[in-house]
DNA sequence: ATAGAACCTTGACCCAAATCAAAGAGAGCC
DNA sequence: GGCTCTCTTTGATTTGGGTCAAGGTTCTAT
């Protein structure tokens, strides 16, 4: 069912929209045409699944474009998502065989795909590969021990305000508005899949989302179109009233 | 109140406890002489803050002995654990100038500490310490999900048997005994840490404790004295039949 | 010995979120 | 237009774990 058509407009990588926040966001001409030979694009459709935990995974990549989601389960079927991968983010690890999650596309998918053999041996010679992969794990363990406070110690309430101010920032920062007041945007999730990343049952999500609309903090057109008329408000629903948890 | 005194008694990297699995554990001889020149020791006592969230950092260090915690606080007191800091383990980000988290030494520590900028630089030129710290950051983040999948999905039950799980089997692994079977090992953590590591209040870390014992999953002897008669009956209460799932 | 201070256990009660259940809203399709 | 499928909302009820409160255990200091 994996897509290879729909290739993407630009396989060089000098016009690549994540050239400069991706894995090889270091690199200088030459490195990037070394990966260049290495590399090929997968595309897959929303919902579709990119590999399930335990297969062999032949690959690292970077996503490109849309959005997908690692996941965990518990053999009796209760899920927990531990990472949300967005545009730029590296998908799998140097070095292991095979998949240590579940990853699945939310929205359509692109990702830059590269063999993992040859990328292992290009990173053991390019240290500006390593540096930048250091950087970005580094970044996602920051990430995910916020969300290791969120998910232990924040109320329904405070998990559904965070996952929107931390929805609202970072789709303000791709479109360089401003930070503060009025901020619109899309959620990219199903309530299923907010529950799964926030640790709560579909119900209270969405309950806890009309809550948040009959308390004004949020407005909402259709169950994915939000507007926050003052973010501040909901920063301050989310219970780390500095700034909701940078996440990327 | 920061000792600097008891200070060890192997100032030589080449005979440092943590000398194989530290974040120097693939320089060779020339590289370790350079940290020998830039490294110096710290000790702090048990119950002691090393330094809080938000404070100046100017070194980054490995722990040598003992324990070490990371806690996150929301500001009304609400407090989660991050990171639990074993032997080996690294501590502080590289270009990174303040503390992200709290960290406080659970038992007598013995930290190596590099200041940060010759660490830095040094990083900068020698591969094999960028190389094992990106290993270790993978593994750290590895340990974070599998905690996301306890915090956001597990029964209070199964949080205590996942972690008392996990304490048996680092503790076999130092011990070098079989990891099935009889296993004895001593709690390092306060009823209060074991809450703030797994979501839970103090509480229902002691119900819960009770009534392991009482259902003959575990023997106590004093209040951290474990026994585990039989370690498969403990790693089936924690949920994730596999493995109980590995940490570090 | 005795006093205090941590730390831990247990009980009673309560509440936030889960569970169970039903129905509404859209989107795509014939 | 009506049908089906997926996603979502809302209500009724239950329950796991939190909160509040009272003691119990150890350990250290005096």
């Amino acid at each position: 069912m994996t897509l290879e058509d729909s290739l993407p407009a630009s396989p060089s990588c000098a016009d690549c929209p994540i050239r400069h926040r991706a894995v090889c966001s270091r690199c200088d001409e030459r490195e990037l045409g070394q990966l260049e030979e290495i590399k090929y694009y997968r595309s897959f459709e929303a919902g579709q699944m990119v590999i399930w935990s335990g297969d062999k995974m032949d690959f690292v990549a970077s996503v490109v474009s849309g959005i997908a989601t690692l996941t965990q389960t518990l053999e009796d079927g209760r899920t927990q998502m531990v990472g949300l991968l967005l545009p730029s983010d590296f998908v799998g690890r140097p070095g292991r065989e095979f998949a240590a999650y579940n990853i699945s596309a939310t929205t359509d998918l692109l990702m830059c795909c590269f063999r993992k053999k040859p990328f292992e041996e290009m990173m053991f010679r390019t240290p500006h590969i390593a540096q930048r992969l250091l950087e970005m794990t580094l970044d996602e363990l920051d990430s995910a021990r916020e969300w290791m406070l969120l998910l232990g110690r924040k109320t329904a309430r405070e998990k559904i305000a965070s996952l929107l101010a931390i929805v609202a920032q970072r789709d303000a920062a791709v479109k360089l508005r401003t930070q503060r007041g009025r901020m619109i945007f899309d959620l990219p999730l199903t309530r299923e899949a907010m529950a799964d990343y926030l640790g709560l049952t579909l119900e209270t999500v969405s309950r806890q989302i009309s809550a948040l609309k009959r308390d004004g903090i949020i407005e909402l057109e259709g169950k994915r179109h939000v507007t926050v008329p003052d973010f501040d408000r909901l920063l301050n629903e989310a219970g780390d009233d500095a700034d909701g948890g940078m996440l990327t």
